[in-house]
DNA sequence: CTAGGGTTAG
C-alpha cells in the first residue's frame, strides 16, 4: 500500500467522487471501515493516506475540477494526519483559496508556506499574488512581486491580471512595459522567447479597459513581433479590445482573419455589434455562427443577442429568443 | 502531484 500511486485518469476520478461522497464520515484516517461501497473500497484500496503524492494529486484534481471546498477540506485532512506537504501541494491548495476569495485561507496556506520552505517557489509565489489580488489585496501581492529574485512569465501575468482585476488597467500595462524594459536589458532570457499566449491575452485584456487605440496597437505588434497574434485566445482579446477602443472595423478585421473561431470568437464579435447599436450586423454574425461555428451558441451569446434586440426594438426577434433561453433552462432542469 | 488568460451584464 505505501507507496501506491493512482493508476489513471479514471480511478482519480472514482476517487475525487468517493472523497465528495464519504468526505463527512472521515474524520479520522481509520474510519472508513464503517462504510461499504465499491467506491470506499476503491478509495481505501488506492488511496494511501500516508502519501503526499496521492494527497496532491486528489487536491489537485479537485481544484481542477472546481470542487475549491473539497480541495481545501482534503488540504486540511492532509495537515491534521501530519502528512508534510511538499512543493506541489501548495500552489493547487493557494488556488483553491483564490477561487474562493478566502483571503484567512489563503493566509494560512501562505504562512504554512513560509513553515515549510517554499517561499522562494515561483510557483508558490504565483498562486500568491493570484490569490491576494483575487482577495483585494494587491499591495500584499505588490510586496511578494517585488521580493521575487527571479521572475518568470507567470508571476509577471499574475501581478498583471491583479491589476486588470482590481480595475487599475494602467497600472498593468505598466507592470507590461517593466517586463520588456527588464528584457531589453538582458535579464533573463528575450521577449520572444519568455512571453507567451497567456500574457498577451492578460495584457490585451488591460488594452481593453483603457480604451486606447495607440496602446492596442503597440500590443498588437509586440503579439506580432513574438509570433503569438494568430492564436485564437489572443486574437479573441485583441478583436475585444479594438472594439473597446472603438475601433470597431479593426475588431472586425481581425475577427475576418482568424483561422479558426470558437464560440467566444462569435461571442465576441456579436457583443461588439449589440454595443455599438449596429443590431443588424450582430444578428448577420449570429447566422454566420449558425452556419459556420457548428451552431454551438450558449448562455453569453443569447444574452448579447437580447441586448441587441433591446436596442433595435426587435420584439418579435427578442421574444423567439426567449424561448430559446427557456428551452434551455428547461433542458437543463 | 504544482502557478497566470479571453466573450455578457450587473
Amino acid at each position: 500500500m505505501k507507496g501506491m500511486k493512482i493508476p489513471n485518469p479514471i480511478s482519480l476520478h472514482l476517487l475525487t467522487i468517493s472523497f465528495k461522497i464519504h468526505k463527512n464520515h472521515f474524520s479520522t484516517a481509520a474510519a472508513a471501515a464503517s462504510t461499504n461501497t465499491n467506491l470506499t473500497t476503491l478509495f481505501n484500496k488506492y488511496f494511501d493516506k500516508t502519501d503526499v503524492y496521492s494527497w496532491n494529486s486528489l487536491i489537485a484534481e479537485l481544484a481542477r475540477g472546481g470542487d475549491s471546498c473539497e480541495s481545501l477540506r482534503a488540504f486540511s485532512w492532509m495537515r491534521k494526519l501530519d502528512i508534510k506537504p511538499n512543493r506541489s501541494t501548495f500552489p493547487c491548495a493557494i488556488k483553491s483559496c483564490s477561487a474562493l476569495f478566502d483571503l484567512n485561507s489563503g493566509e494560512q496556506t501562505h504562512q504554512q508556506a513560509l513553515v515549510f520552505g517554499f517561499e522562494s517557489d515561483l510557483f508558490v509565489s504565483s498562486a500568491l499574488i493570484d490569490m491576494y489580488s483575487k482577495c483585494g489585496k494587491l499591495s500584499n501581492a505588490r510586496v511578494l512581486f517585488d521580493e521575487i529574485p527571479q521572475r518568470n512569465i507567470v508571476t509577471w501575468t499574475s501581478l498583471i491580471t491583479g491589476y486588470v482585476k482590481n480595475d487599475d488597467a494602467h497600472e498593468a500595462l505598466m507592470v507590461f512595459k517593466e517586463f520588456l524594459f527588464e528584457k531589453s536589458k538582458g535579464n533573463g532570457e528575450e521577449v520572444g522567447t519568455s512571453v507567451d499566449s497567456v500574457a498577451m491575452v492578460s495584457v490585451l485584456s488591460a488594452c481593453a479597459r483603457v480604451s486606447n487605440k495607440a496602446v492596442s496597437e503597440g500590443v498588437h505588434g509586440v503579439a506580432i513581433k513574438v509570433g503569438l497574434d494568430k492564436v485564437m485566445g489572443v486574437e479573441n482579446t485583441l478583436l475585444d479590445a479594438y472594439a473597446k477602443c472603438g475601433e470597431v472595423s479593426l475588431s472586425r478585421k481581425v475577427f475576418d482573419e482568424m483561422a479558426e473561431k470558437d464560440v467566444v470568437s462569435w461571442n465576441s464579435m456579436i457583443a461588439v455589434y449589440a454595443q455599438n447599436g449596429l443590431s443588424t450586423d450582430a444578428f448577420e454574425v449570429f447566422h454566420g455562427m449558425l452556419k459556420n461555428g457548428g451552431g454551438k451558441y450558449n448562455e453569453v451569446t443569447l444574452s448579447t443577442l437580447l441586448q441587441a434586440c433591446a436596442h433595435e426594438g426587435a420584439l418579435r426577434v427578442g421574444m423567439c429568443l426567449h424561448d430559446q433561453v427557456t428551452i434551455r433552462v428547461l433542458l437543463s432542469y
